[in-house]
DNA sequence: CCGAGTAGTTGGGTTGTGCAACCATGGAGG
DNA sequence: CCTCCATGGTTGCACAACCCAACTACTCGG
């Protein structure tokens, strides 16, 4: 494959996988939208943060960050304690329900990851697995900022 | 990295670039949207369909096909002719104008991955092309049926 | 203490989507 | 031929996830 036609499948696999992914993610998780699940999985994972950060960090605008949250505190997953140093921010903290529902939709979802993974060589996984973060680790298109 | 880990990854990557992508797709094009770009490439790749092969491919409601039909038709991007053999469908095919916008919008997100996707070896971007082209071949999640 | 900047909320609007109800056509059997 | 069901497509309705702009409340450096 000659790099040129390589540049454009990435493009090509990347763009419509984008397009596929929200409509099944929906699909698998009424529960808990995409959107909902990446900022849970993004507060496990640093273990707290500002609303502010998240919306740096996923490029989207503080509004829907906002509202998400707002959401995701209604559901009860999250809670906002005050910062001490600083009164306008508010410091996002899993709470354990956010933590039970978060790892359950983990579960099932790498358990459909891993079932359509199954017959790949374990090298290949790895080496997908690094191409994809070597892919996000930059910025460009397929990031947004 | 370990298999399980390495699932956990692509899981993880493509999701958030999911996320990413349509975001960035509406800011570099705001003149064609990642869905009419997708179904235009499809309609350029294939020559001419049905709406509903359409909605079949992509894993779309029948109605939202119609309505970027409509939005596409509207912009004079695309034609439907009627079928000789039967009177409920429609063909499909991209006009001139269609297929020039194609070609431009093509050419620049070709250019920024591109560019994005410079400094990587030759081997390693034929490698996770034929990688996403094998995750895309086959049903299950991030494809939406 | 004032003005610029920052964290977060809210109002309003757009887009992409699915579902359900609908219309028109096609095709197979009485 | 009609009748009945399937199929291609459209439309009404609702919803989720966005963004932008305007706003409040707070911080911090002169």
């Amino acid at each position: 494959m000659h790099t040129a036609d390589a540049v454009e499948t990435i493009q090509r696999e990347m763009t419509v996988f984008a397009r596929r992914a929200r409509a099944a993610a929906g699909r698998m998780h009424p529960e808990l939208s995409l959107v909902s699940y990446t900022l849970l999985g993004h507060l496990e994972e640093v273990g707290s943060c500002r609303a502010t950060d998240l919306a740096a960090h996923y490029a989207l605008d503080k509004s829907t960050v906002s509202r998400q949250v707002t959401a995701l505190e209604r559901a009860g997953l999250i809670e906002r304690r005050p910062d001490a140093t600083d009164q306008r921010v508010q410091v996002l903290h899993l709470t354990q329900a956010g933590r039970h529902i978060l790892a359950q939709v983990t579960e099932s979802r790498r358990a459909a990851f891993r079932e359509r993974l199954a017959d790949w060589p374990a090298e290949d996984l790895s080496r997908f697995a690094e191409y994809l973060v070597r892919y996000s680790a930059r910025p460009g298109p397929g990031r947004a900022e």
